[in-house]
DNA sequence: TTTGCTGCAAATCCTTTGCAGAGGT
DNA sequence: ACCTCTGCAAAGGATTTGCAGCAAA
């Protein structure tokens, strides 16, 4: 279940991954600490960190907003796509933005209102692809 | 230019705007304190700080990465599409996800190696749409 | 002259990390 | 027994904020 085979199953990987599986809210570390501490009041939320990162990692779970240790600021307010390295980060704009026509009835099942979409692709910019072994990348 | 009318066009501001339109590299805050402080030299880090926040929000520049104060996480890892409510930060699952068929090829004319996308709709959700007055609603 | 803006520094928020002891396997 | 994991607390990085003086309008 979790891809490296030295990692433990703990108790408090254990609950951390089952509260996290009985709800669809997609809480943030803060709020999965609180969930937890119900079942585990001494658990650290270093912990709760450490722990949502390997999950992640492994596969189990996902991490929402990937590449966003911090904040860009684009000089053209214009509405483009963008391309960000997933490994160092950088942010180029695509050549164009392709035409969705997205029919929101369809996706959206929820009450919610929906504004608008943005569309983002990842990839490797060329000096991260020539550092990374081309036989052992990694998205 | 700027939205709200009661807001002044110093010379930091200007000179963070300029730089910012001068390059194509999407610069973080920290980089665009770097750029300035050639011109400005006794700038600081909070003005650029809140002269890009107010040139976004003006509409003149953008942000990337808007909703993500702060991660978040889902007991589901498999694909799937989300909406955010743009006021609250809220995260909840799409009904589906579109099909896109893109063409790597016509949206990419950088020389990035495009290993994927990701599509992320955002919106109001009930509780925020009820509270915000529908004539002055902002995305 | 008004009042929004600045530089400075401290505060805040989220997240990561060092350490010594606890606990999976 | 080995070695990963934990709780704790301190450090870290990015961003925000309080304040008194400055400068657009």
């Amino acid at each position: 279940m979790l891809k490296k085979s030295n990692l433990r199953m703990t108790r408090q990987r254990k609950v951390i991954l089952e509260e996290l599986q009985k709800v669809d809210t997609h809480p943030s570390a803060d709020e999965v600490y609180a969930m937890v501490r119900h079942r585990l009041p001494r658990i650290s939320l270093g912990t709760v960190y450490r722990n949502l990162e390997i999950l992640s990692e492994s596969g189990v779970i996902q991490k929402l907003e990937p590449g966003c240790s911090l904040k860009r600021f684009d000089g053209n307010p214009s509405d483009h796509t963008h391309i960000r390295c997933v490994s160092c980060d950088r942010v180029v704009d695509a050549a164009m933005t392709p035409d969705l026509e997205i029919d929101f009835e369809q996706v959206n099942s929820t009450d919610f209102k929906i504004i608008g979409h943005r569309l983002e692709f990842f990839g490797l910019c060329p000096q991260c692809a020539e550092k990374s072994n081309p036989a052992e990348m990694q998205a």
